[in-house]
DNA sequence: CACAAGTATGCTGCATACAGAATTTTGTTT
DNA sequence: AAACAAAATTCTGTATGCAGCATACTTGTG
């Protein structure tokens, strides 16, 4: 029980199925990815490759393969014998994504209503339980990482594998985003109304009110992060 | 207008701006791309990169590179020191896709009727005009184009990018499926009659209307296809 | 002193080369 | 003859090298 939860936690280990040895372009992928979200490469930056490759310790070619992967989910924008930039995201890039994101969400929430086992919605109540006693220490960071989590375990219940991964894609874009946009005390009140309701429907599988919750609560998360744009 | 109507069937051409030099791992992606979705790539084939490389007359890097893309869009599978194989869509798999691809659209459908000009509106009526009179030939392969350039043009008219980014994704996937799926004489009246709804829809801006018909579309969608698995 | 043209450097795009892993083939043993 | 083991071949993963284009710098001219 306590490994399942955990693995509600984790995003994309995969544990199951045959030992696979890791690449290292995958390696590169998490890697730039993770620097984008973090800030360390700021939107518009050009990555040299050479530069880059020196700094991660890597020849040119897995490098420019980890790029291509980078370009396809829309972390990096690539003009053919120029290199590749990290994407800037404009005010309505932000809030068209929110909103395809709260509709995917939406529908996420009505398919976990009516697939999600008994034990997996439990589940979920942990997490939640875990993130309010968070929301009463004011601990921001594992709040943040709980959030996700419910949100990520709420998409896997639908278990609709197309609807995870494009969740996923367009959640990625939008990470570094969430990460910087800090709210006030009373907005962030408001999440946490928003998913106490969330949390209630879902136990009552109360497929459209989750709907609707879900879909409402990501356009609350744009008035959130507008500021930060 | 005519040249405008003609950009609504053209996918993506982006003639606008300043000259690209077209890069090869860009056209190899587009060709495995079509040779997937064209049945000549069928779905478990293990992909050599010397064989392939040397059958498209183009060296194994940027081959691997458009591998990669192609991975990440969900058309191909990677096992680490094993190669790319073509992805194998399960019958749940494609339902999957289509219910996102459904929801989607109606979300695509509520927008465009909010952002789209009338200008737009009328370009669709003529896509439509012209697919109207390919059914009454019964001329398949036009019929097909046209229907699928509706589809896009709808999801251009939200005028929301990400929208539009994530609906092609899934979209080339079942590219393949739908392809193959040979409809009836009845089915094939259906989805005319539901296509009929729609640009009346669209024309009265009537929001609602038209998201639930395109949603119930992608839903009769798979029932049109599901044999063909 | 400012602007333009030419040159020079450096980066990307692609090809080739090399090392390690996986698969297949062949030989030997039971 | 069948099964197992070992070797050889083939394929992937990674590094390096070379050609062409873009950009920056320098130099010459108005």
């Amino acid at each position: 029980m306590a490994s399942e939860g955990a693995a509600l936690l984790v995003d994309d280990l995969d544990s199951r199925g045959p030992i696979v040895r890791p690449t290292l372009h995958d390696a590169i992928v998490a890697r730039v990815r993770d620097m984008i979200i973090e800030g360390e490469l700021t939107p518009g930056t050009r990555l040299h490759e050479g530069n880059l490759g020196k700094m991660l310790g890597v020849s040119r070619t897995p490098l420019r393969e980890a790029l291509k992967f980078l370009v396809s989910e829309g972390l990096l924008e690539l003009s053919p014998g120029r290199g590749a930039v990290v994407r800037q995201f404009s005010a309505k890039d932000v809030r068209d994504s929110l909103i395809v994101l709260g509709n995917l969400e939406g529908l996420a929430g009505r398919l976990a209503c009516e697939h999600a086992s008994d034990a997996e919605i439990r589940e979920v109540r942990q997490l939640h339980d875990r993130m309010m006693d968070m929301y009463e220490k004011r601990d921001r960071l594992p709040y943040f990482k709980l959030n996700q989590s419910i949100h990520s375990a709420i998409l896997r219940l639908s278990k609709n594998e197309a609807l995870v991964s494009v969740h996923s894609v367009l959640q990625a874009r939008l990470k570094r985003i969430r990460y910087i946009g800090n709210e006030g005390p009373e907005k962030w009140a408001g999440a946490v109304a928003d998913h106490i309701e969330m949390i209630e429907a879902l136990e009552a599988r109360d497929a459209d009110r989750l709907s609707k919750i879900l879909t409402a609560h990501m356009e609350k998360t744009w008035e959130r992060v507008r500021n930060a744009i």
